[in-house]
RNA sequence: CGCGGAGUAGAGCAGUGGUAGCUCGCCAGGCUCAUAACCUGGAAGUCGUUGGUUCGAUCCCAUCCUCCGCAA
């Protein structure tokens, strides 16, 4: 089969799956459907809807867009079924019941931004950096019952350098996904694909789990080392963004810390005390302090230190929590 | 109509019913072996929009615009 014959059907939503979604429409494969998420309501005041990402870009390139609130809704795999699907992709979209993935006589197979077994979960890459992972990768498998569990097709290994953030790790594993993706739909043509079983994987290293990550996850605990707080710091940001709680002279607000720089050595006072000084703003954790370097105050945008210190009139209580 | 914060010099923030100040930056000069050092002087704001109240509003009220935190 060639490849401008091979039907593929593609689900995805956030600007992850775009880069893969953009590597085979422009690599001229056949996209015969896009699924995504339904338009959910974004801003503050509720009202106004926002296509997802992967939307925007199938209705710029007029590729037929489904928006499944359930993908067990009779009518939407009766649709799905009449697009003849040859192959299904998934790129960072939701847990597919096996009907779905079933469907395609070639299979679904999925990209997952982890070097599984490693980092089964919602947000691999967050966890691979928070843990302090000098290495992730980018994982294409077949999908099958437990999620990111299926037999493994390819895999490419990427290094998470000590300064990176997990925006960047994301920017990384995004442009090599969208290559590996590629990659595996031309070895599936070619029949030369032989899925792995990830039981073959598994090393001496404990499996991390990557849940998802909510809103209490991201706060700073500073009680541990501070090579932890730096990672976990890095691990969140620049979204959905690690944070503390600020006190000074008895009112509290939140302080999301977006990039730091580690300072060891003995600390006045216990984790969480806050220095201000001409070095500019640390805060203790056991065994240093944490030089902040950009951050955000509730209400306020992003700055970086030097312009947050300009206004910036502590208390002398002042501390994280 | 989900909750809340904010729009004042290039940046970050104070502040007051009688047209404004702080820190940093910038310009000029000085000082120093030297420093994100220090000293002196200076430029720079119609205090988000549009109305209203008032003798008078940046400050009170209303409206709109924009930005941000939470929630989704």
């Amino acid at each position: 089969m060639k490849k401008e014959d091979l039907r593929i059907v593609y689900m995805g939503t956030p600007e992850f799956a775009v880069e893969s979604l953009r590597c085979l429409v422009e690599g001229g494969y056949n996209v015969v459907g896009v699924i995504t998420m339904p338009d959910k309501p974004v801003g503050r005041h509720g009202s106004v809807l926002q296509p997802s990402p992967v939307k925007q870009y199938a209705v710029e390139h007029g590729l037929k867009v489904l928006q499944p609130v359930k993908l067990k809704d009779e009518a939407f795999l009766e649709e799905l079924r009449s697009l003849k699907a040859d192959l299904q992709i998934v790129v960072a979209f939701r847990m597919l019941p096996e009907v779905v993935w079933n469907m395609p006589p070639m299979g679904t197979f999925n990209l997952h931004a982890s070097l599984l077994p490693q980092y089964r979960g919602a947000a691999p890459i967050n966890w691979a950096v928070v843990n302090g992972d000098k290495e992730t990768g980018i994982t294409t498998f077949f999908l099958k019952q437990e999620i990111d569990t299926g037999e493994i097709i390819q895999q490419v290994r990427v290094p998470i350098h000590e300064e990176d953030n997990v925006g960047d790790v994301h920017d990384r594993l995004m442009e090599l996904g969208g290559k590996l993706v590629v990659e595996t739909v031309d070895n599936i043509l070619a029949g030369t694909v032989k899925p792995i079983p990830q039981e073959q994987f598994v090393t001496e290293e404990p499996l991390r789990p990557a849940p998802k990550i909510f809103k209490g996850t991201c706060r700073i605990d500073w009680n541990q080392p501070i090579k932890k707080i730096y990672d976990f710091i890095r691990g969140f940001s620049p979204y959905p963004a690690a944070w503390t709680e600020l006190t000074s002279a008895g009112s509290s607000q939140v302080l999301k810390i977006f990039e730091t720089t580690k300072e060891p050595g003995s600390v006045k006072g216990t984790p969480g005390s806050v220095v201000v000084d001409k070095n500019g703003l640390r805060i203790a954790g056991t065994d240093g302090y944490l030089n902040v370097k950009s951050l955000q105050l509730a209400g306020k945008k992003r700055m970086n230190i030097k312009d947050f210190l300009c206004g910036f009139k502590p208390a002398e209580d002042v501390r994280c929590n």
